[in-house]
Parts: structure tokens; C-alpha cells; sequence
DNA sequence: CTATCATTCTATTGATCGATAGAATGGTAG
DNA sequence: CTACCATTCTATCGATCAATAGAATGATAG
């Protein structure tokens, strides 16, 4: 049957649309929030024309949509499942490849304890908001924030994080979140705050899984 | 963070190791029974060396493992998730290109009236086992059907099926299923068994993606 | 130890990808 | 209408990928 193979190969299309490390790179950015043009080819490091292809390959793949606005193209993602995909394509590399082991410890590398890296899971989580024990932070940019967050969520970008203390409250624990994974903001932020007396962990999680999981964001 | 990227570009390596339509077939395969390069080379359309090559490809990605059974090396998938991986991005594509509907409606094109279409979910497929209203039929080949099976299902492949009817009940409604989404074999057997006034119908999955999301296989 | 078989490795060729620079497009503000 | 800005398109070049053929490896049977 040819038309079997015909199929597979579309699919392929779209995983070599994933298999980019700058295209990820955007999408992990659209994941957090619509953006132009220009901010997606900042974040990625990239300049505007070379982020610009790389956009229109994601479209051809269906994973992206782009919405005029003025001047500006605004893209989004199409589909809240592909950060469900690029989750799934985290954990079967960290399950099966040795590389990735090495890669994520390098990056929440410190010279503290290991404490901090004892990540708080989603139903943990779950659980502490519920019964009241735990104060959420998010320490993305205040844009990202904006744009979507966990509910009841105090916002701190990293940047601030020593200016705006008394916002936080000292009875409970305090969750920090971030962008996601591979995110280290809130590791950074979970290392300060540690210092300073306060009780904090970080959630394993970010925004994106969050949402994407279907859980309520504000 | 220059090691933030470093991640990425690993995740894409693995992305990579999925964007080819002819390693898709092989994963496919691997998802229904391990298999030697020669059975997988024949079942793709590949030659021996080049379906070597895409596993060596698959194995650095770490999607696949190899083991030595006597003159052949066996392949196995290195984790389940895989499957989900796969079905996920056949979600994604299928929802957002409109080329994917194209080659779905053509692969499952026929004359009849579109009834055999209408596919059994996996919630009602598994309610429908529980009350003993449904018989399970599995197509594939006998030797799919040895490597791993859904609990009660009857083998009767797809050559076969009009030389073993009697194996098939006529008091229950009977549920086919085949290799996952894509496979023919479930859908043809329904057409034909349906002509014979059976009363039947197309599981929407398969055998891999039952295994992947944790029920029981024998 | 030699012949054989399954598989992998190596080298080659054409095709596709990724980055860059510069031209072209499409919308906006004056 | 013109100047300007954000983005996209086009052409180019080096790097990587896919398929092929043929040599090399590793295990087994005699």
C-alpha cells in the first residue's frame, strides 16, 4: 500500500519540524505566549530573517499560525498538544539517552546542596494548594505572566526577586515555577530564596505543561 | 545559556531520528513484535544495508536497542512511550494539516456505504468487553498475534478469514483491530465480514497503543 | 579452520537543510 | 504619495542526509 508510506511520510514532515534545536526553541517561547516576529527571533537568539524561515517551516508543518497585527506578525501554536509532544520527546530522551542525563545536570549545575533540585511534582502541588499550605511564584517576565499563569500565582520576575520580598509570605512553603523543565529560573530563584531563610522548592513543571494538561490558568 | 541550547539540539536529534517515513515503518513494526533487520527491511521496502543504517540512525537516537539471537540481530523498542510519542504527533498532524485528512480518507476509501467507517473508541470497546457484549478479532498475522495480543481476542488473519469463520461468534457483535490507526487489515476484514451479514465493527486503535497506555496484553 | 549467512561499515553521489545577505512586499504614519 | 518599518522572499554556499554498491565483521555449521 503506498498510500500507508505516503502517510509516514507526512508524519515525518512534521517530527523533522521538531527536529531543529532553534525551532524548539520558538515553539518553547510560543508555548509561553503569542509573539512577533522579532521577540521570538531575540529570545532564540536569532536574527530576524533566519528566525522568519524558521517560522514558516513550522507553519508548513501545521504547528504554528501566524495573525497580522499592524505592522507585526503575531504567531501562535496551533494546538495546545504539542507541548504534550515536546513533554513526551523530553521523556523518552532523558529515559534513553546517557547525553541528556549529563546535558541537565550540567544545567542546574551549583555549588549549594542538592536540596533545591527536589522538584515538587504536579500532584504535590495540587495537593498543597488545595489544602492551603502552599504559596505559588512565578518568577517569569512580567510579560510572560501576563499573557497566562497558575491561579493565585504571585509574580516576581527573577530580576526583582530581592526588591520584592515582602510580597511573599513566610508561613507557608513557597512553590517557584518557571517556563518549564529545562527552565532555570526558578532554580535560580529557589537558590536565593533558600539563602534567605525562606522555605521554597521548585515545581518540575512550568506554565505550558500546566495549561496543556488542561488545569485551570488565569 | 548556551547549555539551555544544547539541550534542545538534543531533543531535535531524537525529533530528527522520527522526521524520515521509512523510520516511522520501522518503529511501526517494532511496535507490534522485535523483529530481525532482514523481517524489518522486508516489511519496510528496504533493502538489508539501508534498513541497517536507519536503525544504527534509531539506536543513536536512543529509540531502539539491539540484541544478538544467534546469526541476527533483534531489534526492540527501547520504551512504550515511543508509541504514544507517535501517536500524539498523528494527532497533531492530523488536526492541523489538511494534507493528513487527504491521505486518511484515501487510505480507508471504498465503494461501500461509509458504515464500516464508524470506529469502536477504546472506552466503548472496554465497556463493551466488560459485559461480555463484544468478541475481540485480531487480523494481524499469526506471528503479531504470538508476540503480544489483547486479553480474549480470537487470531484469525486477514488471508484466513473466510476459511475460519466458524471461530467467530454470531451473538455478539465483533470489534477488529489490526496494527494501530493506519492499518487496513481491521478495516477490509470489517467490509467483508459485514457483506457476510456479521455484525461488526473497527477498533480505532491497535495492538501497540493498547500495550502503551497500560492495559492488559497477552 | 573454512564456508556461509546476517549484519554493519565505508565511500560515493545527488538531494535537502541551515545560515547569510540583499531585494521585495505589505502595512502604517505623516 | 512617500518614507519607514516589520517581515518575507530569493539566491548562494557549506553541511548534513538518503540511497547504493561493495568491502569488512562476527557468529555458526560442518
Amino acid at each position: 500500500m503506498t498510500s500507508q508510506q505516503d502517510l509516514l511520510d507526512t508524519l515525518a514532515q512534521v517530527a523533522r519540524a521538531l527536529g531543529n534545536g532553534h525551532r524548539l526553541a520558538l515553539l518553547e517561547r510560543l508555548a509561553q505566549a503569542d509573539a512577533s516576529v522579532e521577540t521570538l527571533a531575540t529570545t532564540a537568539g536569532l536574527t530576524v530573517g533566519n528566525a522568519s524561515q524558521h517560522l514558516q517551516q513550522l507553519r508548513r508543518a501545521g504547528l504554528v499560525t501566524a495573525s497580522r497585527s499592524g505592522k507585526q506578525m503575531i504567531y501562535h501554536l496551533t494546538d495546545e498538544r504539542i507541548v504534550t509532544l515536546m513533554g513526551l520527546l523530553r521523556q523518552v530522551a532523558e529515559t534513553n539517552l546517557a547525553e541528556m542525563e549529563r546535558l541537565v545536570s550540567q544545567l542546574f549545575a551549583d555549588d549549594d546542596a542538592k536540596g533545591a533540585l527536589e522538584a515538587v511534582s504536579r500532584d504535590e502541588l495540587l495537593a498543597g494548594l488545595k489544602n492551603g499550605k502552599v504559596a505559588l511564584l512565578d518568577v517569569r517576565p512580567e510579560e510572560e505572566f501576563e499573557a497566562g499563569h497558575l491561579p493565585e500565582a504571585i509574580n516576581i520576575p527573577l530580576e526583582q526577586l530581592e526588591d520584592m520580598l515582602d510580597k511573599l509570605p513566610h508561613d507557608r512553603e513557597i512553590v517557584a515555577y518557571c517556563r518549564g523543565a529545562y527552565c532555570v529560573l526558578s532554580h535560580e530563584a529557589v537558590q536565593r530564596l533558600r539563602q534567605l531563610g525562606y522555605r521554597v522548592r521548585r515545581f518540575e513543571e512550568g506554565y505550558p505543561e500546566w495549561k496543556a494538561a488542561g488545569l485551570p490558568v488565569v
